[in-house]
RNA sequence: GCUCCCGUAGUUAAAUGGAUAUAACGGCUCCCUUCUAAGGAGUAAUUGUAGGUUCGAUUCCUACCGGGAGCACCA
């Protein structure tokens, strides 16, 4: 890559001065009038050189533009502000890049980052009887992103759901049920999990009034994890009518897993597990419950594995799942959890136990948080009943899509959501606001989708006007040309800090630089000899926004 | 009380310790006889406060102020 090649001649340049460089830092310069790449090494080194900064540039410079040939990637070397030194790329390089560009095709911005690794992304965790809200969206989302990401890097990776199918909640639901629910109106209702939440909500209400009812729904709990047949039945109910919802939902937003085992699957695991962490004198018996102490500079609070009535816990699931993942899959698994960053402590306490049980060593296990979606009046809960439904949110971006253009509306609404969540960094919260996630313009998804037909219409024309695309002529370098070539590092970046943010910005300055080129000048045009290479251009940017776009999960219609 | 995260134009965000802090929405002015106006061009407006480190700080450190999250039998 050519920014290794000026990354050496630098190096180069810097060992006949002797001059000793940690490393060497090269950006691009975030205005394109200063340049393609630019270094500080001239301010960073300059006192060690004993010369001010601007006389250690030019020395370098001179030094370095002996080695620029005619033809040659680099046009120019500039020094400029107080003495960074610029390097402009050439006609010739943006030929070239546009040209491996069309031979690559969806390949383009390939890496091998990930040769030989094996990864489990889990990710969307739903829970059972509870609604898919705004919130499991952003899991789903960034976490079917990261796996994508993970791929294209060369990663094997294994997506997972851990659907959250048992615990104490479905003795909570069993007693509601039983109270104040008919099973035969369940059973024939279109949804279920509207009915199963109400009375979820119900049970929270009641109970603070009878707080005995806690007793019950742990003893309904506990006779599940014992098999009891009815109960049993009953909770398998539960779990298909959410099912059902689930996969509608994955399936409108186009995402797949690999492999879903849910909780219920690790029951019988868990006994293993607590064993081993009583053998290992890894946890102790503190007031009938079994936990896991953590060293006082860790500032970790204990952890719980198992219930003072005999019964497990999310972190004995885990701890299980984890076990399991780790036999099947070999000793260097990765797993990567996308899950909200209200659980941060919760799985620094997890991957600490993990390591005192030997299973796991730094940087195999890895958490990456996401913040909350938020009301303007706080939290969201399904407990106070005020959480936004997925499904609905879903109706009404197609709903509002569907006025522009009803045959896309759906891949245009769920790209305008998919967009929402990716453009920004994760850890951040988000406050809910129907017109910011239902964003049609600007930085959008749909802007992407938009300027991505733009130009496949552009090639339409240009076939109609038997204008083959040719990489042989060029004209002065373009912004566009200027941003394409960058796309593989863009996703490097995004791989190394799992953080799909950085394509959905580097995409939308892409497409702002495409929609500014088409608008002042005619791209298919016989009378102008340089259509050709403009129409390569074309083809170019329509291939980098379709594989940015299929990274961040988004469909690429090819009009609307 | 302890631990963690976040404070950037009116709003929502971006920025590997770099140059004049970048976009979008909203506001105001323009551009459809032209390959898609879900578009383009222009315009005004921003780093919570006080210190420190640095040639250079939105970024790192300290204190404070404001918002959020977590902290033993929930998941």
């Amino acid at each position: 890559m050519i920014r290794e090649k000026i990354k050496k001649s630098i190096e180069d340049a810097l060992k006949k001065l002797e001059i000793e460089a940690k490393e060497i830092h090269l950006e691009h310069p975030e205005d394109l009038s200063h340049g393609d790449y630019s270094t500080n090494v001239a301010m960073v080194l300059a006192p060690k050189s004993g010369l001010k900064p601007l006389q250690l540039a030019e020395k370098l410079k001179s030094d370095l533009s002996k080695g620029l040939q005619k033809g040659g990637f680099i046009e120019k070397i500039d020094i400029a502000g107080p003495g960074f030194i610029n390097f402009y790329l050439s006609p010739e390089f943006f030929n070239e890049s546009i040209k491996e560009i069309l031979e690559r095709k969806s390949d383009f911005g390939k890496n091998d980052l990930g040769k030989g690794k094996k990864v489990i992304v889990e990710y969307s965790s739903p829970n059972i009887a509870k609604p898919f809200t705004i919130g499991h969206l952003r899991s789903t989302i960034i976490g079917d992103s990261i796996a994508k990401i993970l791929e294209f890097s060369g990663h094997q990776v294994i997506r997972d759901n851990h659907i959250g199918d048992w615990g104490t909640q479905f003795g909570k639901l069993i007693v509601a049920i039983k109270k104040w629910g008919d099973e035969k109106k369940l059973n024939k209702s279109k949804n279920p999990v509207k009915i199963l939440v109400d009375l979820y909500i119900k049970f929270h209400k009641e109970v603070e009034k009878n707080p005995k009812l806690e007793d019950e729904a742990r003893e309904w709990f506990k006779k599940l994890e014992q098999h009891d047949k009815e109960t049993f039945s009953l909770w398998k109910k539960i779990v298909d009518w959410s099912m059902k919802e689930f996969n509608r939902l994955y399936g409108r937003l186009g995402v797949k897993f690999d492999e879903i085992l849910p909780e219920s699957f690790f029951e019988e695991k868990m006994r293993e597990v607590l064993e081993e962490i009583k053998n290992k004198k890894i946890g102790q018996m503190s007031e009938g419950a079994l936990v896991i102490f953590f060293t006082e500079e860790s500032h970790l609070p204990p952890l719980l594995v198992q219930k003072s009535d005999g019964t497990s816990l999310y972190a004995t699931r885990e701890l299980a799942t984890d076990k399991y993942r780790k036999e099947k899959y070999g000793k260097d698994i990765v797993i990567i959890n996308e899950v909200g960053s209200e659980q941060k402590e919760y799985f620094k306490q997890i991957f600490a136990a993990e390591e005192m049980l030997g299973w796991f060593k730094k940087g195999e296990r890895v958490h990456i948080s996401h913040g909350l979606y938020r009301l303007p009046e706080g939290r969201m809960s399904t407990r106070k009943g005020n959480a936004v439904w997925l499904e609905d949110i879903v109706n009404e971006a197609v709903k509002r899509a569907g006025e522009f253009n009803r045959e896309v509306a759906e891949p245009v609404a769920i790209g305008a959501l998919k967009f929402n969540d990716l453009k920004r960094e994760s850890k951040s919260d988000i406050v809910f606001s129907w017109d910011e996630i239902l964003n049609l313009k600007g930085d959008s998804g749909p802007y992407l989708q938009y300027t991505y037909a733009r130009a496949r219409s552009v090639l339409l024309k240009a076939e109609q006007e038997k204008i083959k695309p040719s990489t042989i002529y060029h004209l002065p370098a373009t912004d566009p040309e200027r941003l394409l070539y960058r796309f593989p590092e863009v996703v490097e970046r995004a791989v190394r800090e799992y953080s799909p943010h950085y394509i959905a910005i580097y995409l939308l300055d892409l497409a702002s630089a495409f929609n500014s080129f088409y608008n002042e000048i005619k791209i298919v045009d016989k009378n102008d000899p340089d259509s050709p290479y403009k129409v390569a251009l074309t083809q170019a940017v329509s291939i980098i926004l379709k594989n940015g776009l299929w990274l961040l999960g988004i469909q690429t219609p090819e009009k609307m």
